[in-house]
DNA sequence: CTGTCATTGCGTTGTTATAACATAATGCAA
DNA sequence: TTGCATTATGTTATAACAACGCAATGACAG
């Protein structure tokens, strides 16, 4: 039997007695890489159905360690930038037919009466990476664990999709008071880095000299002597956060608006 | 039996059934009255500890239909402005120990294993309603049900506290994109009166002429020709909320910030 | 009836933030 | 060496905002 089948079945018979009962919750992670905002998805066992990375509650964690714990599990990362955005609680949301189906696709049949086969409450998470970092691993019911381009995403597992335009809509409107970036971002980036970033989440174009402007104003970036060099064109400045100030600034919050 | 043991004893003999396991709620019901923000807080049976108005999910219904069953029995009131928050889920916030005490004081142990005794992780809600259609009624597990001032709101039991202040946190800062009044004051108010609520929530002072032009500038409200008379000095005007365009507001939300 | 006074409604001004646009500098490539 | 796309920095017009002035009002005291 394969290691994936085990830990399946691992999962099916002792989920009651490690897992709390009808609470699971569903990880939005969104990296950036190519001037692109990417989110992590797995793929359904033997189906053509991507989903969200998503897990169970421990009966003695909290929400956010179990959601630490499974994107550690998902990504190799230890520490990951949370935040929980909704609960996702329609009853008609799920009986997790599409779990019980990947689970049927791995030689596995599900009862009714099975812990996995119950009506779930989904905490949403959304989490900010650096994309370079993550390993992406597959789970016990996915065959596949990848990088997708938001525009690329079509119709996911259960209310996946509802799921990625809360998170999405979420981190919109965070963007309005607190900074962005640290997590997503390498230590260095450029400032047309920085502002891709802004434009691809918020959606639209940004002026380049207002954007620059605008995000020194809030005195969490340090700019670098170096410089960019290799690709075409003028060189652009070298920037980190200055991780102190990004922290009392993430505390206190920004004020403007995109 | 008094009616609300048996109501009691019935939620413990009964809850396994009807309710989901380790999942519950907790709602921060705002009110609006004399220039002070009031909070709907429920007296335990027979102990000093107040908490907030809280219930637990059927197994057929949605979090939100739960807080508004909730709160209809609270308040009297349908259709309540609601908004979930946060979920609060630290594994030491309950083992239930304040609700069961309160059960002992009624004259009903509660066993280690009933339903009632579990970890349950909370749903936050906040509510906006209109003070003066409010009909307060205690629970099963509570003496009493008032309003309390705000600033009077002292030590609640479990983790209420933080509850609390996590909801007045978030209707802060859904200040800045949503038009707020609607539900917590009369059809027609005074312009002092919008503007006694948006300083009382925001905890600082505004200025007169200042928030006149920015609270008009969102088109949500429409001027009556009568004027309030009866108080002393000049009589300001009433104002309605278009609800319309209020609704439109909510939708699309505002720009500015505070 | 009359003057007082706190409050309301409407208006003005100076400052700051934002949006839109201009110009010079840079570094690779032809 | 020149062309060109891109970056860095600067300027200007407009809009938003904060701070303040002043006349009108209406209950109240005398």
């Amino acid at each position: 039997m394969s290691e994936q089948k085990q830990s399946l079945m691992n999962l099916l018979e002792t989920g009651a007695t490690y897992y709390l009962s009808h609470i699971s919750l569903d990880c939005v992670v969104f990296g950036f890489h190519e001037n692109q905002l990417k989110v992590l998805l797995l793929k359904m066992k033997d189906r053509d159905k991507w989903g969200l990375p998503g897990g169970f509650v421990r009966k003695e964690e909290s929400v956010e360690l179990a959601a630490n714990r499974v994107l550690k599990e998902r990504t190799g990362l230890d520490n990951i930038f949370l935040q929980q955005f909704h609960v996702f609680s329609d009853p008609d949301r799920s009986n997790n037919k599409d779990l019980i189906e990947s689970a049927r696709k791995t030689g596995i049949e599900v009862t009714e009466d099975n812990w996995f086969a119950q009506r779930f409450i989904s905490i949403g998470f959304y989490a900010l990476v650096e994309f370079s970092q993550v390993k992406p691993t597959a789970d016990a019911i996915s065959d596949d664990c990848t990088w997708w381009d938001l525009q690329e995403i079509k119709s996911l597992m259960l209310d996946h999709n509802l799921i990625l335009d809360k998170a999405l809509e979420t981190l919109r409107l965070h963007l309005n008071y607190q900074p962005i970036g640290y997590t997503l971002l390498p230590d260095k980036f450029t400032m047309p880095e920085l502002q891709k970033l802004y434009e691809t989440i918020l959606g639209k174009k940004l002026d380049r000299r207002n954007f620059q402007r605008k995000i020194t104003g809030y005195g969490i970036l340090k700019r670098w002597e170096e410089r960019r060099s290799g690709v075409a064109h003028k060189a652009p400045y070298f920037y980190s956060f200055d991780t102190e100030k990004y922290k009392q600034a993430l505390q206190e919050g920004l004020d403007g608006g995109w």
